[in-house]
DNA sequence: TATTGTTATACTCTATAACTATA
DNA sequence: TATAGTTATAGAGTATAACAATA
């Protein structure tokens, strides 16, 4: 379609906008080097509650080994925990630690508002919009 | 806001899902390993004409370091060219070259593929406003 | 034989700061 | 002094394939 190229554009123009932004507060916050993308799976974590690396691979979008990483990663840090499953030797389930927790909280804040600044200049129905656009597709 | 979160987290997913696919089929097209960035770049300087790094920088959303690295690159691999300005010695003016012109039509057709197939789901009207709201921001 | 998760490797993209040259 | 662009370097994120263990 002809909109198509704007749209790809136009969204990828906000997403480094948004990225930036986050990189910049959070480099004071994240003490643990945690990372951008750490922060993202700490938060679905907390959404999903005892996940499967599978199921938070899906929800992510990334790629299976570079989960496998950044968990371990995570793990050495003290903000997740593994568990093996009881009922399929091969999976493992993730949890939270209450660092972890904690953790959450800051992300969720800080993201809000650096969300917030960047969508400031969108009227709320605009905004009301893309969200629901957002969450159906 | 209470959707901040939400919103953050959808556009990173459905991002993801466009990069994965474009990088998928890209591969095949890509024949002189130019890349996704180098993509957009190829399609900026298309649409902004004879463009200064500056205003590529800007209007990319990327830092100017990593533009100089990837301009050069791709002047090597002959698709854009580079010529200084006549009224300021600092400025360079970017170009593309015949066979950097071809290209443009081949990303524009893979780009307009991927994004009419993952927005499928999407009524028009939906799609409509979505095309909106993100060149209002 | 298929699935879950891991290891290893190469590559792309990003952040930061120090630098040159023109203005 | 400020701006346009470059160089250098370290780090984060991604793609791919081969692998072990369990189902």
């Amino acid at each position: 379609m002809a909109d198509s190229y704007e749209i790809a554009k136009n969204m990828d123009r906000l997403m480094r906008r948004i990225d930036a932004a986050l990189h910049k507060r959070a480099a004071a916050l994240d003490t643990d080097k945690i990372g951008q993308l750490g922060g993202l799976v700490l938060l679905a974590i907390a959404e999903l509650h005892p996940v499967t690396m599978q199921d938070l691979v899906r929800h992510l979008g990334r790629d299976k080994s570079q989960m496998t990483r950044l968990v371990q990663m995570m793990e050495l840090k003290g903000v997740i925990a593994r568990t093996p499953s009881q009922t399929d030797g091969r999976v493992t389930l993730l949890h939270l630690t209450e660092k972890g927790c904690a953790f959450v909280g800051t992300i969720r804040a800080l993201m809000s508002e650096v969300i917030d600044e960047v969508l400031a200049p969108l009227p709320a129905k605009d905004r009301a919009a893309l969200a629901r656009i957002l969450s159906d597709i």
